[in-house]
DNA sequence: CAATTTCCCCAAAGCGCTTTGGAATGGCGA
DNA sequence: TCGCCATTCCAAAGCGCTTTGGGGAAATTG
């Protein structure tokens, strides 16, 4: 059923009908009506291409995920961030497509959609410091938003960001109450630009207790269980290990915790961990016991919000720039206790 | 830059052009190549819409992902399966599209994405018995794989299965070779076909034994993290406590060895577990060692073999049906040990 | 040499929608 | 009765591509 043949059964002109479909004024209510249970009844849906080709865009919203540090490894929030995106896409009519791309395709990979007007914005993920893809956007004029920030980059764009200084400022501090002076960070690729804020937190209270950081003790990587697994035997095995562990995802944090079982130590008595907690919807880290002591934000939050306002941004392209910073919550859980001795 | 515009500059008309970048012989190879030059160095890129309208179909896969047993939660092997798949599908030229929807909104899902043409075929997840969604596509015509096997279904349709039964047959007799006969199924949500034919193998196993499995053994659920915990926990609590646990998922399995820390057990020692493990990348089951004992089977590659499949079904409509029958890898890892006492 | 055949190429008609620029129709006051 | 607005609708021109149905020139054949 397309539209020739409705406006036909209809009696009216493609015109009419359309208008009539898409609310304009140039139509009676009560033709309107009648043309709306009439599409209802025959099941018409207008077809987006068609549609696009008229309008010019796409209702569509461009994901581009790249295997930037790993081929392998898929970000573990990536499925509640597109959740909760999608339910909001799906709320103003829009479809997202995502698309792979191999390290360094991503400026590419935008250059394609915008030349193909294939999406009518874009999400950023995962930026680094002075992120390439931003200058590339803007070239290009493709409306985008972004899942951090991008330090170093100085023409202003939108962005929701967790304040992930204060998160892991605050964390440590936390630990450092408790009589924590070895803590060890297990951070995430430290060229993407959160990473390098939480380090920067960490540090700051580090500093301002008047504690050397031992390098060995601070360690940056994909945030998979293995990588927490390794880094904390390895550092559990120095002549001077640490107390407690600062993580910066809770897969990796349990990683941390497999590695003190293994060596036998009581989590949260001999060794604390506090960590990052995405809210992972298959990993809930308990909403009223928390197993692990955590700065919680979810992601999937995030993704609704930042789908808002990439939206927003299409609509009104001129619109001033829109910025949200996410405090994250502390929430105290049993992973963490008194340093022993 | 649009074919207008090009064949304008090559003094060519725009038939020509389009069937020179589109391989057609009725163009030398001199023109040909004069074409594709032309349009590297203006930087055209087709119009996947105008190409759409043209054409007809859209290049494009629908993967419509419904909450139907959570709203909140979100699959964990989502990711991976997206990756796998998603570089198919780039290779083949194709795009992915994903649509969210309320639990029981997938039959409109797909009657929706047909009416408006916006798919080309579309991948059917976690298919349960007498699955609803199967004869809707069929009797809308819209080209389908399924992960996964549906019974109850008569009518043939492409599949991609691993054998759950064996799978799960195999690792409850490794148990129960090892000594074990209280042995604990912790299972996924039982109208999921793979689910049932896991517990299948499982009461297979533990029946050809001669063992009884108490009820209370068996638990069915949303394979979270939590729900291995709350229930090897309430499971720990009984008089006569399983000394194995069967698992239907790494994530859920984590939880149940954290059930197993929380009560001072040793994992492989005084209680066993052994799990199915999806090869999930930020939670590798340890390649060379491995923490678990352990059915395997890579979900990342099951999604690249079944976009695979459907782009075949794509482009032959009326080719046999394809299945695939994957034996899952059964490794043996630290998580068991023979039964104590 | 004329008659085919082959090789390249083109004009124009869609694909299904939106939107511009009118054109009827009817109600109203003068 | 006529003229003038509103109101309501329509024909037709795109959007950027593919594809049908030729057509002219060069190459081949008898």
């Amino acid at each position: 059923m397309n539209l020739k043949e409705l406006s036909h059964i209809l009696g009216l002109s493609q015109t009419t009908v359309s208008r009539a479909l898409n609310g304009y004024p140039e139509v009676s209510e009560a033709t309107r009506a009648r043309v709306v249970a009439a599409a209802e009844t025959h099941n018409y849906r207008p077809n987006p291409r068609a549609q696009g080709l008229a309008t010019g865009h796409s209702r569509c919203i461009g994901h581009v995920i790249s295997s930037k540090h790993s081929v392998e490894t898929v970000n573990p929030i990536f499925g509640d961030f597109m959740a909760g995106a999608g339910e909001t896409y799906a709320r103003h009519g829009y479809e997202m497509m995502l698309t792979r791309v191999d390290a360094d395709g991503e400026a590419d990979a935008y250059r394609n959609l915008k030349a193909r007007g294939a999406v009518d914005g874009v999400v950023v993920h995962a930026p680094c410091m002075d992120d390439a893809r931003l200058p590339v956007l803007h070239e290009i004029d493709l409306p985008f938003v972004v899942h951090g920030r991008a330090s170093g980059t100085n023409t202003p764009y939108d962005w929701l960001d967790v304040n992930n200084r204060r998160a892991f400022h605050d964390a440590a501090q936390y630990l450092l109450d408790l009589g924590h002076s070895r803590i060890a960070l297990i951070n995430g690729h430290e060229d993407m630009d959160f990473a390098m804020r939480r380090r920067t937190g960490f540090e700051d209270a580090m500093r301002a207790a008047g504690i050397d950081i031992a390098p060995d003790l601070m360690v940056a990587g994909e945030m998979t269980e293995g990588h927490g697994y390794r880094n904390a035997q390895r550092m559990l095995g120095h002549h001077a290990p640490p107390t407690a562990f600062l993580v910066s995802s809770i897969i990796s944090a349990l990683g941390v915790r497999r590695a003190l079982d293994a060596r036998g130590l009581r989590v949260g008595r001999d060794v604390s961990i506090a960590t990052f907690d995405d809210c992972i919807s298959y990993l809930q880290n308990g909403a009223d016991t928390p197993v692990f002591t955590a700065a919680r934000s979810s992601v999937r939050a995030a993704g609704a919000c930042l789908a808002e306002l990439l939206i927003d941004r299409i609509q009104r392209p001129d619109a001033p720039p829109a910025t949200r910073l996410w405090e994250a919550e502390f929430v105290i859980g049993a992973s963490t206790g008194p340093c022993p001795g």
